[in-house]
DNA sequence: CATCTATTTAGTCAATTAGCTAAATAGTAA
DNA sequence: TTACTATTTAGCTAATTGACTAAATAGATG
């Protein structure tokens, strides 16, 4: 899918690309520094962090030989605020059904 | 991936389903009733169903030949921990730097 | 320059996904 | 029973994904 929740929701959905999130929400890291937990090569994890950057969700840095990345949390925010929508569209119906039982009780 | 969050997150990383939910909150609904706005065949929306349910993302029940979708929000409200889980960690890490830098200013 | 470290690109492969049509099933109603 | 509506299953296809190895590139250093 080409639009941007998709890529976030999509790259979100992989418990390795969620791990090196959770690693860079303490600080940047390095390619090599973000595979060593993992038993994947490190093209498998340099494909991994294309797919985060892709959807925004990490920027990367160029110093030396490394390319140190660092998280961006606005796509997060984006995923936040969808399912707020979610949440939001509910009360609103679950405050017209309300007032509608309201309304007919005045009318019974 | 067999588990959970990967589940719910990759069946948000697709428009159509985010839709069909966004719909469902605003009630129940018949697969028919899902599949209208969309220009895609019935069994290419079931399937659709189907990646909702396997991620806990919709109950389904059974009256006469409808089998009526229904959002449940626990898998939602997982997602919401997690995105609060990273940023919280985020946080936590600030508030070393912060008290690090103050033990430093005293220190100085 | 030669070499070493860090990272990416290229190319392969198997599994998954999202769409389709045609056909099957479940339940209602004539 | 027959026919009609709602939904799913089966089977196909093209595109995408996630893994690998081998080779290329970027930069630092002996």
């Amino acid at each position: 899918m080409t639009d941007a929740l998709s890529l976030t929701f999509s790259a979100l959905a992989d418990p390795t690309r969620r791990a090196m999130l959770l690693r860079l929400s303490h600080g940047p890291a390095t390619v090599k520094e973000l595979a060593e937990p993992f038993q994947f090569s490190l093209p498998t994890i340099s494909k991994h962090l294309q797919v985060l950057e892709r959807a925004g969700l990490i920027e990367r840095g160029r110093e030396a030989q490394y390319r140190p990345a660092q998280l961006q949390t606005a796509p997060l925010e984006d995923v936040a605020h969808w399912l707020e929508t979610l949440n939001w569209e509910n009360n609103l119906d679950r405050l017209e059904e309300y007032l509608c039982e309201l309304q007919q009780g005045r009318q019974a």
